[in-house]
RNA sequence: GGAAAGAUGGCAGAGCGGUCGAAUGCGGCGGUCUUGAAAACCGUUGACCUGCGAGGGUCCGGGGGUUCGAAUCCCUCUCUUUCCGCCA
């Protein structure tokens, strides 16, 4: 939720930045918002001079009654009458105003970086990096949903049997490639300084809330409407929901933290050759990493993950881009985001693998997550997040690139974890 | 699933229906003392809305009610804890 406060000081930056967004008639949504808000100002001086009255009375009556002034009290409590009828009458509408302020302020999605590139769709975003160099496959190379078959590392027919489309089984060699992988981002996650959370998997609609996948999104998280929970599409719902109506200090920051979680997606409308193999599923391991950070210093710390994310991909010998998404593709509650793309050479594809984004005060308006800054004044931080990294994709890439007639080469430094070199 | 108890400030923990935004302890901050630190002692220390300000208003789990007046009484919801049962 942007905070009313800078709509109202920053009015024409506020409309400008979501006009990157593509926001339909924001001139107007803003000065509906504005209008609602001088409304409610306006409302409530009267309704706190009403209620300021009736605290005097009250008190009156309380004197008189101990003096034994019974008939004065009496005629006190006649006024005090009145006034309930204007207080109430005020509180509804008090209530209605704020209900419909509120409804149009959490419509609203985040204000987009001044620098975010205009565009309307994925086809907009702006490449800003390409590292790597991209493997020449033999004209026989094998997609990685054949490889899967072929050395019986993941199989889908079973998912679909045991639970459904999109809930593969990982077999053997490709269980254990889906542990290293694992271990090998958390372990360079804890090396980095972020601190390791083991997050639950389901939350509560407060949570949901809390970092915005409620109200906005709620057909793409499984439900389980018998507790009233969610299951988590990531472990950023968690993990940063610890910090909820939390006054953390400032010496705190920068707080790092990383977590692998399984994610449930119902990804609700997309079908197609997309979905094929791993390139899309329902559940899939992610090792995500949180950040909460000083407003001041979120753009640092948004540059810092990316290194993060990029050097877990040098690592592993993926080829990669960096785009910077357009205010047509990037999300709801995100001010600035970078995805990271490998190249799967046999799809020859791009596959998203993370995407890394500052949320500035978004996220914490809506879950009042504050600290105390340097002048003693209350200030919204700022939260950020990042996958690092989603594996499917990432095993999808490495079994194309690295396949060879006698096997899938794994690299140099996923090998201590799995104990092989060669699937 | 059955039974009971509870939800108060960063934490712990008091609170006859009016003088309670709330005792006390811990923690935090400032100071005295000290070469420095600890201890001790003194002081200070909630958030939010509104107003230029003085000030006014709101908040004791959520919602509703009784009352001139509710942290305190009633209803309801949610959650937590403990015991029993079941089970990893």
């Amino acid at each position: 939720m942007i905070q009313l406060q800078y709509i109202k000081e920053h009015r024409d930056e506020c409309i400008e930045r979501l006009k990157i967004k593509n926001v339909a008639d924001v001139e107007q949504r803003i000065d509906e918002i504005i209008a609602l808000d001088e409304k409610r100002r306006a409302i409530q001086k009267d309704s706190d001079a009403i209620k300021a009255e009736q605290n005097a009375i009250a008190k009156e009556i309380g004197m008189l009654f101990k003096q034994g002034r019974r008939d004065e009290a009496e005629t006190k409590k006649a006024r005090t009458a009145e006034l309930k009828a204007d207080e109430k009458r005020m509180g509804e509408e008090m209530a209605a105003v704020e209900q419909e302020l509120n409804a149009k302020l959490i419509s609203l999605p985040n204000t987009p970086h001044i620098s975010v590139p205009r565009g309307k769709s994925a086809d907009d975003n702006l490449e800003v990096g390409r590292f790597g160099t991209m493997p020449e496959l033999p004209a026989d190379a094998l997609p990685h949903w054949d490889l899967c078959a072929k050395y019986d590392i993941v199989d889908f027919e079973l998912g679909n049997k045991v639970t459904g489309a999109g809930f593969p089984f990982y077999k053997g060699k490709g269980a254990r490639l889906q542990r290293a992988l694992i271990n090998f981002f958390l372990n360079e996650a804890t090396n980095a300084g972020y601190v390791e959370i083991q997050p639950p998997l389901m939350v509560n609609e407060a949570s949901g809330l809390g970092t915005g996948q409620l109200p906005d999104k709620e057909g793409q998280m499984y439900a389980i409407p018998l507790d009233g929970f969610y299951m988590i599409p990531t472990a950023e719902v968690p993990i940063t929901n610890i910090y909820r109506g939390e006054i953390v200090s400032a010496d705190q920051f920068p707080i790092r933290h990383v977590g692998y979680s399984e994610c449930f997606r119902r990804e609700a409308g997309s079908y197609g050759k997309d979905v094929r193999g791993l390139n899309r599923l329902h559940e899939f391991s992610k090792v995500e990493i949180v950040v909460i950070e000083h407003p001041d210093r979120s753009y640092e710390r948004l540059e810092e993950m990316k290194h993060h994310v990029g050097g877990l991909l040098d690592k592993l010998g993926l080829p990669y881009r960096i785009l910077k998404l357009c205010g047509g593709d990037i999300s709801f509650t995100s001010a600035m985001t970078f995805d990271f793309e490998v190249w799967s050479a046999a799809q020859k594809r791009w596959l998203e693998v993370s995407s890394v984004s500052n949320f500035e005060a978004f996220q914490a308006n809506r879950m009042k997550l504050r600290f105390k800054d340097s002048d003693g004044k209350m200030r919204l931080c700022h939260t950020l997040n990042g996958s690092a990294l989603a594996l499917p994709r990432i095993v999808a890439a490495l079994l194309e690139n690295n396949q060879t007639p006698d096997g899938i080469t794994m690299p140099e430094c996923l090998r201590p974890y799995l104990g092989f070199d060669k699937i």
